[in-house]
DNA sequence: ACCACTAAATGAATGACGTTCATTTAGTAG
DNA sequence: CTACTAAATGAACGTCATTCATTTAGTGGT
């Protein structure tokens, strides 16, 4: 980020240039430049990225708007598409950051097994909050996210350290990124999805199951499904190497 | 405002009373009814179902709206509203009838490890063509999806059945669902989407796992993916059995 | 048989939202 | 100095989901 973004503090002359051309509703907040190209560049693409990722930390993927994002920027959202061509570029912006946000770290310094499970752990906790991102990453090219090709490299340097037959490394890697994006919705899933309410009575052998998981559910339950299905993962993996 | 607003037909004059209320673009396609309760109920959940996974089959969920298929059915889009609340409502009746769909009755018949693999590849071949509605499944709970349930109890009373300890099954189910569900999207995603282009140097590891899949592909990349991580979870799961 | 109520349709309006375009202003290359 | 281009504004536009007033028809109660 080398934005050079002046502090807004630049007004030139008199102070009386006078009267915003700020009136909308309550507050202040934006007493925005005049039209025209201002003296130094006001958005970049990453300040596009940062101020992008701040808005869905605070207003959810549904305050996300182009609208929402410009006033943060406090620019005017035609502005956005000097820079960006589409809301969906935005998004392929944040997953890109979201993804350099995964640690990889462990491929270096962990055996196959330990490393696959650090990863996969890091990466559903990056991913489970930003769910509406999955159908955008998932049909991505890598070609357009130089970080999240980063990723993958490295998991396959690990996986081709760790013994992997080459022709088998993406097919594994795609298996586990399938499993670990489904799980990922599986966090944000509310507690009561498996209520069968009224229909108790016609689905027996299922209610009786959710109730005995409930019975000895300390941990999240969707932590609980992660962890068997990424064990039998990584040791059904782990039987490939040579 | 509630303006009474004049509706515009109420030329005082003469012609024809009749000619129909049709006028709009090029084709005939809807001389619809007079406002007012018609004589017998033009729309129900059902027909509405129906109705949306004909369109959807046709134009895909980016044709999909509330006025296309008001359009399809003869009808006013604010009809729809008098037996859906919402668009979300009319995508999980979509979902749900997808769901009775899936293929379970490999449980009935089959050992349970190729149960799970008939239903898994049912299941994913199901929604890999609607992919949109993973995100609405993922959530919902299974009060409001009736025949949902319905494929649940039958995968419960297979685990059960094959010896599976209680408490085990609901997370199992959710790991494959889980596997499922990302795969799915796997199946759409475009041939090249590991081409990774110029920066091919600079992934040296990934860009050669890439390439020796290629060389042996014969079948879909997808389908071994799939493949892969479904043997290596049924083959984990299996362990689990008493 | 009448009457109140409710159900199911129309059609007009509304308010987001993503996006485009004409216009304005400012830096930059020849 | 002069084109050209980059980066803003602000005013549209078109598409959607959804709501509301209105109209008509069936229904249950007296």
């Amino acid at each position: 980020m080398e934005t050079p973004l002046h502090t807004a503090a630049e007004r030139p002359g008199m102070p009386a240039a006078t009267s915003a051309p700020t009136d909308p509703h309550r507050p202040d907040a934006k007493p925005r430049r005049r039209a025209g190209r201002p003296p130094a560049a006001v958005l970049d693409q990453d300040g596009i990225t940062e101020a992008a990722l701040r808005l869905i930390r605070k207003s959810g993927y549904d305050g996300f708007t182009m609208a929402a994002l410009a006033r943060t920027l406090n620019v005017a959202p035609s502005a956005l598409y000097n820079h960006v061509s589409s809301k969906r570029v935005v998004l392929v912006l944040v997953e890109d950051h979201l993804t350099s946000l995964v640690d990889v770290s462990a491929f270096e310094a962990e055996p196959w097994d330990q490393a696959v499970r650090d990863w996969a752990w890091s990466y559903r906790d990056v991913f489970s909050k930003h769910t509406p991102l999955i159908p955008v990453i998932a049909v991505l090219p890598v070609t357009d996210a130089p970080k999240t090709l980063a990723m993958y490299e490295a998991v396959s340097t690990g996986f081709s350290r760790a013994g992997f037959p080459q022709e088998r490394i993406i097919s594994a890697i795609v298996a586990l990124e399938s499993f670990i994006f489904g799980s990922a919705y599986d966090v944000t899933a509310p507690a009561d999805i498996f209520d069968s309410g009224t229909m108790a009575e016609s689905t027996p052998n299922f209610t009786s199951a959710v109730d005995r998981l409930a019975e000895k559910g300390y941990e999240k339950p969707a932590d609980v499904a992660f962890s068997l299905g990424l064990e039998a993962l990584i040791a059904g993996f782990g039987a490939l190497r040579k």
